[in-house]
DNA sequence: CCTGGAACTTGAACGTGTTCAAAAACTCGC
DNA sequence: GCGAGTTTTTGAACACGTTCAAGTTCCAGG
């Protein structure tokens, strides 16, 4: 066992770094040329390596950008937990964290129109939506977690619970609004989270009222059910 | 000039007989195998035509799918106006459309999967989100328009000249969730749209509400700018 | 060192959507 | 019914994602 691990250690050092060689080469060049116009041939040719290796390390060219997930993910939460420090309001919170993802993917801008066009298709097993259990949605909705509990906003509890998945959906909504943006630094994408932050910030004030607590049950049922829905969407049967 | 409408019109019999075939075949072949598993040669040989002809009608495959979106919303109308009469409030007006728009697109459940993958790209010339002069998007919106203008509903200015654009995003949104529904007829599906309808429903009541001026009017001005957005998306520049 | 097996690498081959230049069919004015 | 012009039809060719059987490299155990 011990000279198994050893081994493998050992032989994955070359591994993951034609792994990696790979995958830098194929996000430079999506970045350059984007996603279509970027074959696997070049990028196999570019990184020296053949083919058939390519996909070896990447089940397919979608699975090259589930890695691009992964590595913006890491590199948003980096920025984000300082911020989340600084600011206390659940407005603010929310403000930076989805702020500064935009700030994260903007040098992918270029590329970024196929991300959803995959993210959203149902049956692409990258699709973050459809799958409870996807590492990168895990992680990115655990940040979202910490803007909603670190904050000093009073909310009822049921509404609380459903938060960090609202916002997550909500920062997905940005994510798809800012890949279309075609405004002079992305200024149109930034406006529109000013006021959305500032409309959700409300509702959730307006939603916490004990006025509204039947229409909130009502909604956040709907929400679980949709919820349920999407997840029900990989399992093969009924 | 006569003449040359002859002429058109002439060979459009012949041509329109060998488009309509293509069609035909190819949602047939659709319907019984899903799209993916659907190859335009096995499409072409199966119409007795050749590959090129084919493309010669039909842009791309994709495009094959605006034909069929075109097909059902005739059939969807057919079948909505009636109902229509019958129908005098808000909720059971809206009701009967939606519910009556699934049961068009029934026998296509198992292909409908692929709608959404080029419905959603933004890339797409299909997407109806970006082209607010495609055909199917302006006929289908004007039946949401009688929706909202037979019912009895006491609705502000501003909620009502938005609502049928509200109401056809609302119906796009419910296509999506049923393409995923594999439940045993489909029951989530009618679930859901009876649940949504009601909450629907009850949210224009509250934002009818002149106390709820402020908060509509900011959700209606941002409703207004993602639907600019969404169409500046087709022109290339800035 | 040698060997068996595992990890890695290769490139030819396949299926598919799409293009295109050339052929065929058709129309209309004469 | 002939010729010019237009519409329709053809199928070979291309590019790309993907697969796969076969080859190479690497390493632990003898």
């Amino acid at each position: 066992m011990t000279e198994r691990r050893k081994k493998r250690t050992a032989q994955r050092v070359k591994g993951d770094q034609t792994r990696a060689l790979i995958l830098d080469t194929a996000l430079t060049m999506f970045r350059e040329r984007g996603y279509d116009h970027t074959t696997m041939r070049a990028i196999a040719a570019k990184a020296g390596v053949s083919l058939g290796n390519a996909y070896y390390y990447f089940r397919s060219k979608e699975h090259l950008i589930q890695a691009f997930y992964q590595s913006t993910h890491d590199e948003h939460v980096a920025f984000s937990l300082p911020a989340l420090e600084k600011a206390e309001t659940l407005k603010a919170r929310l403000l930076a964290v989805i702020r500064l993802k935009i700030e994260t993917l903007k040098p992918y801008h270029h590329f970024a129109g196929v991300l959803f066009k995959t993210a959203a298709d149902p049956q692409s097993p990258l699709n973050p939506f459809a799958d409870d259990a996807n590492p990168v949605r895990v992680a990115s909705m655990q940040l979202f977690e910490k803007v909603v509990e670190g904050s000093t906003a009073r909310i009822p509890k049921d509404l609380k619970a459903e938060l960090p998945y609202l916002l997550w959906v909500f920062h997905m909504g940005i994510i798809l609004f800012w890949i279309h943006d075609r405004s002079p630094k992305h200024r149109r994408t930034y406006r529109l989270i000013d006021h959305t932050v500032e409309l959700v910030d409300r509702l959730i004030y307006l939603a916490s009222n004990p006025f509204m607590r039947p229409l909130r049950k009502q909604a956040l049922r709907l929400v679980d059910e949709l919820r349920d829905a999407a997840e029900d969407v990989l399992d093969g049967d009924e």
